[in-house]
DNA sequence: GTATTTAAATATGTCATACATACCAAAGTA
DNA sequence: TACTTTGGTATGTATGACATATTTAAATAC
């Protein structure tokens, strides 16, 4: 069997069966504009379709689930969903598979948010969150134990971002967290954390209580000028 | 065969078959501490060892391969990897999908991150970025065509993510992209950028060339001036 | 005729088996 | 040494079957 030269160039398109299946099922989705509750097609009727087997479709089904997509109640037939859009994050957003350069940049992002969200706390802040924060603040004034003091600092800032009233927002700090913990753990990083930050919560406290957005954003720099030496580096 | 009263109470679990393999997995992934590039065993050995099919244990990997935690590399076995953060996201982050509510907190997520990027800018900005910057802010201000207008605002923060430096923040703002054109496009929002922004371009790429971070921070206060009052409402 | 129970139909979940396919490595050939 | 061939291997795909839980409809009891 002779070859000619060209069977040496190899088809772009590496697609696999259930690849090619996956595109045709979103492709089918958007043309028919399906909505959350929405039913789907049963299994056996996307395979034959398709001409294909009902394995490869329940695979490719399967990356939708993964997804939270689409969802497949038990002989009910399967339905499209609202997906989680943190859901996903959640289940890989480990440190032990993250490599360093992408932490790195999680604790900057982490840093970007916490310098921006101070616009948005002045628009929904109200007596009852500020309270909240208040009673946070006199513990960490209170205690010595540098434990308890870690744990209120985490819990300080997860109040702003509870302020500001957006879930979203809020589901993606709570996400970067263990992240952020694991890369302030590193010892290069431990020297700066021990530089005592020159503006405190105290001081976020009572900006966020009586100053304006831009006297926040200052004093939060401030705060936080430590872990932005560090990644100046 | 006699089957005792108690076996007519369920477990409580509902999980499914597959379920409770991916959860083994998961243990087995921690205990065994596997890093990127480690090999698993082959489905059949799974399968074996866990006295599944193999069918049960493909859509537990499966749901693995989905999330990008792990690579098949077709008959060379499967491995760990280090799963890109925001593939899935990009996969479900579709307007037709999404929840109005969520839809605006992503839409208020974006204004967050660009009024905390400017920090970073500061730190990262060069010769050569400003110039990009300028090259479109030029273009902007000689070109008439609204459609061309609203493309080359898109760059302009784009690059500004790009200055940055920060892959992750950039690619997350990418993602935001089509939410945020959709959250704009909607009519209740469409007289407010009709409103001609307080702060240009302009302005903002002579702060970050001449000015402070601090300065900065006010102009793109000023700059998102309309966007910040339409989510107040 | 109403209410409860039973039974059938249904669609996803799981299993077993077989074959296809592409990659690697080792043996074979010029 | 360089190229080709060949075979083993593990994932990808197909087929067919059964399990199971839910819904709907039929059947029975009152």
């Amino acid at each position: 069997m002779s070859s000619s030269p060209l069977s040496k160039l190899r088809p772009i398109n590496t697609l696999t069966q259930v690849d090619k299946i996956e595109a045709s099922l979103q492709e089918y989705f958007r043309e028919e504009n399906l909505q959350p509750g929405d039913a789907l097609p049963k299994e056996i009727e996307i395979a034959a379709a398709m001409g294909v087997s009902r394995t490869a479709v329940r695979e490719a089904l399967s990356r939708f689930k993964t997804l939270g997509i689409i969802e497949a109640r038990k002989n009910r037939g399967m339905i499209i969903k609202s997906p989680d859009v943190f859901n996903n994050m959640e289940r890989i957003l480990h440190p032990n598979l993250l490599d360093k350069n992408t932490m790195q940049e999680i604790f900057e992002m982490r840093l970007v948010l916490e310098m921006g969200i101070g616009e948005i706390l002045f628009l929904r802040k109200n007596n009852a969150n500020l309270l909240k924060l208040e009673a946070i603040v006199e513990k960490e004034e209170k205690t010595a134990d540098k434990e308890v003091k870690i744990q209120l600092d985490v819990e300080f800032h997860s109040m702003l971002y509870k302020i500001s009233g957006n879930k979203t927002i809020q589901r993606f700090q709570k996400l970067l967290l263990p992240v952020f913990k694991y890369a302030v753990d590193r010892p290069i990083h431990a020297q700066h954390q021990l530089a005592p930050a020159t503006a405190s919560h105290r001081d976020l406290l009572n900006i966020l209580k009586k100053g304006t957005p831009e006297e926040f954003r200052i004093i939060m720099r401030e705060h936080l000028k430590n872990y932005f030496e560090y990644i100046k580096e």
